[in-house]
DNA sequence: GCGACGCTAGCGTGCGGCTCGTC
DNA sequence: GGACGAGCCGCCGCTAGCGTCG
């Protein structure tokens, strides 16, 4: 059988045997290309045709739309193995030196592992997960770790020697707060259906791996070998086996699924401050989170209706999706509450403040995200230019800052976090300068078309470009010389992608054409011929871009390089950036609704004056919303909340206390006259 | 400012305004058009660049691709309106007589009129309600109405003189049932916040209609008028004003939305039998269905899971609505059910009828709404032959029955109702014969582009396809023709609707051309040419071709003309075969998961023994799930089912107990070896 | 006489770009 | 006559087929 295929086909047959769960796009020249059973699974979900090439089944997209046509695959539960041509064709002559294309699969996209822009969703965090078990004489622990690829996000804690049942429902409360879409999960975990009907019911994608590619019991030698690390110890985590091996077996996969790991994804897994614990934030379960209606409305399953809507006034996606983070963790220590608390109420003081720096926030790009697709080769050099103008934004947010601080001290509410912040905003003028003086303001999508550098900056380039230019002005003067020549009026110089410069004569013309006019393309009314002169200077004009094309794509790499270089700083600035928009937010929402300042205290009780539940109030009309009080003490036990299906009225009262709550623990103010919240551990429902 | 525009905005603008609400698609040549605000707002949605002609946004997408975006405007809660061409374009000579083609408005696409296939899910309903309020004395009655426009289902009934809050809470009852997508209310309502939103809540979309429109203060005489008919007395409704206020309600809807209301649209609305009582039905609120899972799954929103999923063995569009109407409005009424356990007994015990009936009937085609488009001109050949190829299974249907009938006798499970059934089901014979003359077996979709037509039908278009055969016979011969005359081995005829036929030769081929070939087209690596005698055949196919493709429309029309003269006696046929449907699938489940026939009387105790959960079971393994034993009697009261969140255990077998009583009252066997079921009036969640 | 090798025509997704007809 | 609607061609890399040479 094998022997019958051909060289094309064998090729593709060897690589798709590495990715059976997966839709191959086996790219072949301008289109990525599915064969067989994946052609005939994707074609319905692409809504493209089934055609077949020699009996087998085949369709494909072109390679500039190729990112939809695998947003849509990954929606519909489909990894993607990206198989790219490894190697230019031969175009000398048209004779092949030898058979086909080297081909390799570059990537594979899943879930957890997507990184295009436009198949995210901006303000949502894309959470991978990994965990590691450790079953001892029935005692249940666990290592898990959160990785959001598209941002760098990483964050892990670890589970300790419950019984099975409590152990899964610690886990549950971590994957309800980081909604993961996709988890890495050992074999020997297959059997727990348990665990793998949680996961499946919520549409998270599972992988299993082999267990003993992840042993703890390997001891640390093992993690320094894979994270180059010389030692754990002065870390602060050696001790924490199930967290690094969840950390290994999340970079085991990355490793399958990417074919290179930036340096400081590593690093990520083994620096201390991602490691969190489980207690420092509010409980708030899966149906806790539904009924509350915290992210999105039960009805219609969209934001709209949430209270995440009500309070999300941020201005960049980095923003909305701390904002998230903080609304799904809130504190339990009143300290950090009252730090929090105090920058947002000096935000909510000072409205002109807010407003200039929320005027200037709001250009910020996405530098998350921006920086991971920089890291991963797959940026353009619009990027570039987008990092550029929300650096060159920095000076101005501090300067907005430190002048108002100065001008009005306020002892009380402007502390030094706020200074922490700004002190933290590096400027990266080098990088500012760079991308500056190499890269056009407007560039192009595409990299490798030219287009995207400045003149200026390398001499051969602008060398380059002064030929074609030279030869397009000889080409744009020849039309005024040919009509002399010839007396044809109507005669045009023309350009087309298919046939080249052409000198077009309509029909009743055709007797004036002199001797040296090759014929070269007929029309209806019209035809096209080329000079031997003409010819000549196409041919300059080509291969000057030609080489163009390729310079400007080095020069982008070269920058592409240096900025990559600072990715850490980035994601510094990244986060300085989010935070101060999540705190401008919460101003700006305390401020438009009327909330206040929560006291926030160690205490059992909870009183509210004129309570009002955040989302209904804002779906009625002005003033219709009637609030109420609340007063819960210890001798109710516990502070229980029960929420219960939807009915309004009292339920509606009972949710708004809740709702209260968490706002108050994330730092936030309340829409109460007044309140003072003991804080809670727990929110049940 | 007006005058600057081209008269095509002009006539843009002017259609636009009675449609600001909507997207309004306007048709230009082969595209929908839409244009300003419409097209920055439907750009997103769609998918689909924005562009702008002299300055005006501007967004289009092909005619024949226009139904899978309007299914996208709609879903986003967008209403459509297509406008059409009224008129050919003037082919002729080319200058037009007078301007622009006029254009209309001739459809409003709203959530609930849609008559679209593939915007409809097969097996629901998609109803369209209207209510008409009385207020008097603070006593609040209700004429309610559902339609499901696609299907011709109609029902109603009238809620009476109740306070405010509880005329609304039996309204929440209906709509809980019907689930409609859309909503008539009067303008008077508008302010009903509470009502409004419930309504949005829900997903529907609300119209409001001026009241004054439809008073039934103005007595009989409006119906009359409005419905063509002499009288409303014998109807047995003339009583039921409200209801019937409500359906002219609706009807006002369907002119404004609808060019063209067939007549028994407007008949079925005063049809006593589609009046009902509510408290017909055991009373089954939002909550009940959503907690029980009747219809979806909570967790995933989908079909899966949920009880619905379970008993859905039917094998036709229609059977599957039945099924899901028959589950939300389960019977009190002991002999009704016991005439539907009877059947469902009589296909339980015959398996081999069972399995050839559902051979046959899984054939048959949704005549519901194939019968509704093709009264709206909404239809194509294909549903023409669909018609017959279902119509042509009735005599099978009829024969196995009557076969297996006379075989066994069964005097207690073969009761009357199926023979009531089967003679219900007429066989259309001369509608059969009509379109087996007429229509071609796979005719094409497209309707003005021919080839849906049998030959031997028509003499006139006989004659036309034989010219038609014989020069495209001639042109086919002229590639062997040719071939031999110049010698080229590659030349080949072809044809493109731009160039009409050609003769295409490949460039090294080009010095065997022969003088009499006419240049016309350049490609890349080809030349194509056309000859005098060429250009002669290719004007007699053009002719042929127009009057063929419009003689075929016109004979189309005819056909449909006549089969839709049928649609009552249709509607009756998809209504037994539907009900059918059902009771096949409630044998099949009966027999395939074990169920017993329940035992139902009228007394209040509720006995089940070794029940099961019907939706449970199935998802455990083999044998996992056991079965429990319930045994309610009168001493608590009343029957009162309390579910809370979903957490296992405890709760799993209160709401089987509920889903047993649903099912038993709705005909079904059960998941029990035995049960007595004393009939309930209502479940509360 | 037949294998090796060269050359060319012919393909195929979705879509950009070009061309044609029509005003 | 410049703009616009409509529809076909070819992209790029491969294969099949035929011709030519050794």
């Amino acid at each position: 059988m094998k022997e019958d295929l051909t060289p094309l086909m064998r090729q593709y047959q060897k690589i798709k045997q590495n990715y059976k769960e997966a839709i191959l796009f086996f790219r072949l020249g301008d289109f990525y290309e599915m064969f067989g059973e994946d052609a005939k699974k994707a074609s319905p979900v692409l809504g493209i045709a089934l055609t077949s090439r020699q009996k087998v089944p085949m369709c494909g997209v072109p390679y500039h739309t190729a990112v939809n046509y695998v947003a849509k695959l990954i929606r519909a539960g489909y990894p993607v193995a990206i198989c790219e041509q490894m190697e230019e064709t031969e175009k000398t002559g048209g004779a092949h030196l030898k058979g086909i294309v080297k081909r390799e699969v570059v990537r594979l996209i899943t879930p957890g592992t997507i990184l295009e822009e436009n198949l995210l969703e901006a303000k949502n965090n894309n959470y991978l997960f990994a965990l590691y078990p450790e079953n001892k004489d029935n005692r249940h622990a666990y290592g898990i770790v959160f990785l959001d690829l598209s941002t760098g996000e990483f964050r892990g804690t670890e589970i300790k020697n419950d019984s099975a049942e409590l152990a899964e429902q610690k886990l549950a409360l971590e994957l309800a707060r980081f909604m993961p879409r996709e988890g890495l999960l050992p074999k020997s975990e297959e059997r727990n259906t348990r665990l793998v009907n949680l996961l499946k019911n919520k549409n998270i994608r599972i992988n299993f791996y082999d267990d003993w590619k992840v042993d703890s019991g390997l001891g640390a030698d093992y993690f320094k070998e894979k994270l180059k690390i010389v030692s754990l110890k002065g870390l602060g985590i050696a001790d924490k086996k199930l967290f690094l091996s969840a950390g290994v077996a999340l970079l085991n996969y990355l490793e399958e699924t990417q074919k290179v790991i930036p340096e400081y994804l590593k690093e990520v897994i083994i620096s201390p401050v991602n490691f969190y614990f489980s207690d420092e934030y509010l409980a708030l379960d899966e149906t806790a989170i539904r009924n509350l209606e915290l992210l999105e409305c039960s009805a219609t399953r969209s934001k709209k209706g949430s209270l995440l809507e009500v309070i999300d006034k941020t201005l960049t996606a980095m923003g909305g999706r701390m904002l998230r983070f903080w609304l799904t963790h809130p504190l339990k220590d009143s300290k950090s509450i009252r730090e929090r608390q105090k920058i947002i109420s000096f935000f909510v003081e000072e409205n002109i403040l807010r407003e200039q720096l929320r005027e200037e926030i709001k250009k910020v790009s996405d530098l998350e995200r921006l920086i991971t697709r920089l890291s991963f080769n797959q940026s353009n050099a619009r990027d570039l230019v987008a990092l550029k103008n929300s650096l060159k934004l920095i000076p101005e947010i501090k300067s907005i800052i430190k002048q108002n601080v100065k001008d009005r001290l306020y002892p009380e509410n402007n502390p030094g976090v706020i200074s922490g912040l700004v002190q933290q905003l590096s400027e990266l003028p080098e990088i500012v300068d760079l991308i500056d003086k190499t890269i056009v303001e407007e560039p192009p999508i595409e990299l490798k078309e030219g287009g995207i550098i400045k003149k200026g900056y390398s001499p051969e380039l602008d060398n380059l470009m002064g030929t074609r230019r030279e030869n397009k002005q000889w080409i744009s003067e020849l039309e005024k010389k040919e009509r002399e020549r010839t007396g044809i009026n109507s005669l045009k110089v023309g350009y087309t992608t298919v046939f080249g410069y052409y000198l077009e004569v309509t029909k009743p013309n055709l007797h004036l054409v002199p001797a040296d006019y090759i014929r070269k393309q007929t029309l209806v009314n019209a035809e096209r011929f080329i000079t031997p002169e003409l010819k000549e200077k196409e041919t300059f004009i080509f291969s000057a871009e030609e080489r163009i094309n390729r310079l400007e794509y080095e020069i982008y790499q070269t920058v592409r390089n240096e900025v990559v270089k600072k990715v850490k700083e980035i994601q510094t600035i990244a986060k300085c950036l989010a935070e101060m928009d999540v705190y401008l937010s919460l101003a700006q929402v305390a401020r438009e609704n009327n909330y206040t300042q929560p006291e926030v205290n160690d205490s059992l009780f909870i009183e509210i004056k004129d309570g009002r539940h955040p989302v209904v109030e804002k779906n009625l009309l002005t003033n219709q919303f009637v609030p109420n009080d609340t007063y819960l003490d210890p001798e109710e036990n516990q502070i229980l909340i029960i929420t219960g299906p939807n009915m309004a009225g009292k339920s509606t009262y009972i949710r708004q206390v809740a709702l209260i709550v968490i706002l108050g623990q994330m730092g936030s103010f309340v829409p109460a006259k007044e309140a003072k919240i003991g804080l809670v551990d727990r929110i049940f429902t």
